[in-house]
DNA sequence: CGTGTTTGTGCGTGTTTGTGCAATAATGTT
DNA sequence: AACATTATTGCACAAACACGCACAAACACG
């Protein structure tokens, strides 16, 4: 591989995650850590990235997009690395939509390889982020309000897949009422996806338990994992231990 | 060998690959180093390709990745005020990826009412940001590197619907070769993005034009509109006057 | 035809560039 | 404070390169 090629892969990966580690580049370019760092001290020399300690980062990475927007973004994180567990090498899995998914995707580990069945526009550009990672987004009616995918063409092409693991955020979660929602067609669309998983694992901050909405998704007999930001012993969780699902 | 059979061997594994080693050419027309490099030498003072110690790299390799940066905003700024009035109320559009399509949709009148198609993720997530437009996220495998879906399941699904107009973006547009691009999937995705519209109007800044790539899209005959960030009356654009495409 | 010129090619030599290794320093982590 | 990870520096070596020269084939012209 020649240099240039070797400058211009590393752009794409500081352009595409706005930041990148030496070690990474090191395992995916397959040359000696002293290479890598003479390339980013080359590009940085053009003005094309920013140095620091393990790696580099892109310039227009003004730092955190409105990260700090994002509601309970902490809780969010934990969930996210509790629910990495879950997915193995060579797994498909099937994802929704939803700010927890979002941070999930984002905390993933960089070598991966999976295959990812999404009905969210954004988690699809940001799993693309990894190259081990086939993505397949599933397309119909996009909504404006959840900025996912919906509808009849949705719900029929999630009929023709069968997937190792179903992880999804949730409106609301009760220990005998199971899942529920509010909206007839998010409704619609979690039935679905529920259905065509092998197992299912539910991402909810606390905030969430013990909720009971107007439409019932599924009983939590059908959900295999619970994942939430507390201690696996805490109290609020005693509920959902009796039932018979894993709690992370 | 002749010197010219050498160039044009060279010229056509640069096109082939985007990028050839000095080294194997030595091998593969079995002649020294220096003739190999007297001949990329020449090649680069013709403006054929670009040399790299240890090679050459195809010219058009080097402008597929800058489109990160926002390359050329303004140029597209411009494009997109000029395609937005194509558009009219009720009309359902076909629409692409790339920066120029995103500035574009960027740009839509607030209160237009339409149905759009689209293949890219990123575009469907900035149309839902307009009330009165219905967006379709067509779905199939996500490609890294030009953030859109691809594959078969993209156009069995193209094929089914027929629309009033389709906007696309351009790798590379040239008035006899009409559209060309060099990636395979791409390129069937833009075939069948074609012939299921009624008209399709090309967006193309201007260092794009007169440029032919190895695979064609269709041409120039089958294209309603070409737009430019250059005055209708351009020099550049004679060429293009001449066929039966209107300029914009 | 002969002589001089241009062109294409290869060789030798010295230089530059790209890469990895090892020792050491700096920085983050627990 | 101890440890692990990451950076820096200087060095070595091979690959790639540039330059001048030599030679031969093709060409030009009187």
């Amino acid at each position: 591989m020649l240099k240039k090629e070797r400058h211009d892969f590393i752009m794409r990966q500081i352009n595409l995650h706005n930041r990148v580690l030496t070690s990474d580049l090191v395992q995916l370019l397959n040359v000696s850590e002293d290479t890598i760092r003479r390339d980013l001290q080359e590009l940085v020399d053009d003005g094309l990235l920013f140095k620091v300690h393990g790696g580099a980062l892109s310039k227009s990475y003004h730092s955190s997009f409105d990260d700090s927007t994002v509601y309970a973004r902490d809780s969010k994180i934990v969930i996210a690395k509790k629910t990495i567990r879950l997915i193995k090498d060579g797994m498909v899995v099937l994802i929704g939509g939803g700010t927890t998914i979002l941070e999930l995707v984002k905390q993933l580990p960089q070598h991966l390889g999976a295959t990812f069945f999404t009905i969210s526009p954004l988690v699809a550009v940001e799993l693309a982020k990894y190259n081990n990672i086939e993505v397949i987004l599933i397309g119909g009616l996009f909504s404006k309000n959840s900025q996912i995918t919906y509808g009849g063409h949705v719900i029929s092409q999630l009929a023709e897949i069968k997937v190792d693991l179903c992880l999804m955020g949730t409106s609301a979660i009760h220990p005998e009422e199971g899942l529920t929602d509010t909206d007839w067609e998010i409704n619609q669309l979690k039935k679905a996806m529920v259905a065509c998983a092998k197992k299912t694992a539910v991402l909810c901050i606390s905030e969430k338990l013990d909720i009971t909405l107007r439409l019932k998704v599924c009983p939590i007999e059908n959900i295999s994992y619970l994942i939430t930001e507390l201690e696996v012993e805490h109290e609020s969780l005693a509920g959902y231990r009796a039932k018979e699902l894993n709690i992370l």
